[in-house]
DNA sequence: GCTTATAATCTTGAGATCAAGATAAATTTG
DNA sequence: CAAATTTATCTTGATCTCAAGATTATAAGC
């Protein structure tokens, strides 16, 4: 058998169900409840680092998105909102801010006049090319108490778990 | 070596990272990315049934976290709000609309006058014990599609994480 | 070329969340 | 016992998010 590990804070839920609905096999809770709790654990050290740069978490992940799509760093909203799984009108708040802070520029599309091209400034570019760098430092940190073999089964376990939920994800985000 | 498993929209995002940025070592962005989307799928598919039950997540987790407690459902706000790791203000405002609902009750705390009691009521009871039997079974058809063996290494590692995430955590949420 | 349907973006209104601080009670210190 | 500190909750103001629908442009059918 494998080591037992100390009980942590959802262990602590599971027996508290236990006791109080012996009837319910509450495996599942177990595995979901550290899902959730390590990825609201992690976003709180990856807030870190965004904030260090003076940016939120959501401003990272747009700057992100259009930075690694490569030159000319331009990409239409609705390829935006439908990468972000979020909706088209926080979308549209997002790409306000960012333009405000000059960060970002929207464009005519010339090819569909219903559309708009967002581009990174290249303050943006600069902004976004520093950032990333100290972004997967923080996660390297984060992840480096464990070994790579611990590593590569957290992955090939996500990936696994991935594999089932995103199929059956239509992005249902779009509003049209 | 293992079966090489078909691209996730994870491993799109690390490819553009390497054409990108091709002197980072984004191998901690793939880990965490697969950790942060599964969470949100998840929680995608969690809401579904939340609803069916007419209540939203954030009224689940109150309510679940008093069930669990035990007779008679009856815990103050401070330890609500630090158990969900969640501000004191959002707390007040969670209570208000389910004390609206009649799903609890405040009460005046006898110990101690500047506290005050939440307890479920005989409709909150009711509720939560419907509603936590169809959560845990759509938990298990979340995760039916995987082996027992593949649960047990993907609980093993998340549990690993979560013991070195968690010690980090001082659940500063508190606003005093 | 009209008419209808589809598509892309933006607007509006409501709700959830947080940070900061206000209020008030209990506890500690001298 | 009075003052200062700590503790528990609530209030305020700002921001983020979504759902629903409005607006405008393109595409398809006839």
């Amino acid at each position: 058998m494998a080591q037992k590990r100390q009980a942590d804070a959802v262990d602590k839920i599971l027996e508290q169900w236990n006791r109080e609905r012996p009837e319910l096999d509450v495996a599942p809770m177990g595995t979901i409840g550290r899902l959730k709790r390590c990825a609201a654990l992690v976003q709180r050290r990856l807030d870190e680092v965004f904030e260090a740069y003076g940016m939120s978490s959501w401003e990272f992940d747009v700057l992100a998105t259009l930075r690694r799509s490569g030159a000319p760093y331009r990409l239409a909203p609705t390829h935006l909102f439908s990468a972000l799984m979020i909706t088209s009108g926080t979308m549209t708040h997002r790409l306000k801010g960012l333009e405000t802070r000059g960060l970002v520029q929207r464009l005519a599309n010339p090819e569909d006049a219903r559309s708009v091209l967002v581009q990174l400034t290249d303050e943006g570019l600069a902004l976004i090319d520093r950032a990333v760098a100290a972004h997967v430092d923080n996660e390297r940190n984060i992840l480096a108490p464990h070994s790579a073999g611990e590593l590569a089964a957290l992955d090939a376990s996500l990936a696994r778990l991935l594999a089932v939920l995103e199929p059956a994800d239509d992005g249902g985000n779009n509003r049209t």
